[in-house]
DNA sequence: ACGAGAACCTGTTTGC
DNA sequence: TGCAAACAGGTTCTCG
């Protein structure tokens, strides 16, 4: 269940084992993800060479030598793993797609829930996409600012926490780092998305920055932890400040539990948030 | 155009 | 213990 800093750490495990490698196999064992898989896809991977692996949102592009990206969206519950030849378990029945590189590296892509993707796309179309195109900015780069993200909330009359779960507003945010960020920011969730404005929006641009470096970096060092041979990657030990915290005390919050219930949970848009009714308004 | 809600799919957790 | 309902970290479609 990957959002930008999960897709992230995927990224920078694959980079080792695919970067200047050769596919020298492909297999397409399952092809209708939620958008079906090109009836040639395994055959147009099979002998590339693959040249860079980038990421935009929550997408992962991996650049080939032929001009195409092959692009990947690992959905809810998809998952990368990746070992020797050999020394993996027998696939799942959720194994959708499995290459080989010309190392003897296998790289499986597993997905019970089937809300991922993965497509070919020509290197000079990525941008206009259907994809990709609508996507607002990447959180971590200096163009999202406060300004900016003021300017996008400006007359929103939804809730700042389904403004910031849209990719159109900022890119790959989901519910965790929503949740983490407003609580980092000390904003209420339930606030209308259009009086985020101001010292409030760079307050918020700068938690989000935060939070999502925080979670990087924690994935970053559990990758080097963990890189034994047929390594998941992308999945560490969260420590989250409030989400699926319901009811544990606030950090930060001085006050008493009994008193306060601590983190509460509510539904906005059929999905849980997590706040400290106390520190965010 | 905007916002709310349903839908997609399967596995796991929760509650009676 | 067993079964059904609720829930899960995403995205996209429809409808008012």
């Amino acid at each position: 269940m990957p959002e930008l800093p999960e897709v992230e750490t995927v990224r920078l495990g694959l980079i080792g084992v695919l970067v200047g490698k050769r596919i020298v196999r492909a297999v397409a064992r399952r092809p209708d993800l939620r958008v079906a898989l090109p009836p040639d896809f395994a055959q147009r991977l099979e002998g590339r060479r693959i040249e860079a692996l980038e990421r935009r949102a929550t997408y992962l592009l991996v650049k080939l030598d032929d001009g195409w990206i092959w692009v990947i969206h690992l959905g809810m519950s998809g998952r990368m793993t990746t070992g020797r030849v050999g020394t993996l378990p027998p696939l799942d029945r959720h194994d959708h797609v499995v290459i080989v590189t010309q190392e003897d590296i296998e790289v499986r892509f597993r997905d019970p829930r089937r809300f991922g993707l993965m497509t070919l796309v020509r290197g000079e179309d990525i941008d206009h996409h259907r994809l990709l195109a609508g996507l607002g900015p990447e959180p971590l780069t200096p163009d999202f600012n406060g300004a900016m993200l003021a300017a996008a909330l400006k007359g929103r009359r939804t809730s700042i926490k389904a403004a910031l779960l849209d990719q159109r507003i900022v890119a790959g945010l989901g519910n965790i780092y929503v949740c983490e960020s407003l609580f980092r920011a000390g904003i209420s969730p339930k606030r209308p998305a259009g009086r985020v404005q101001g010292e409030r929006a760079v307050a918020l641009v700068k938690a989000i920055k935060a939070v999502l470096k925080k979670a990087i970096a924690a994935g970053g060092s559990s990758l080097r932890d963990h890189r034994q041979p047929s390594g998941e990657l992308g999945y560490f030990q969260h420590s989250f400040t409030v989400y699926d915290r319901e009811g544990k005390p606030c950090q930060g919050c001085l006050c008493d539990l009994a008193e306060t219930g601590g983190i509460r949970r509510i539904v906005q848009g059929g999905r849980s948030t997590f706040y400290c009714p106390r520190r965010q308004r």
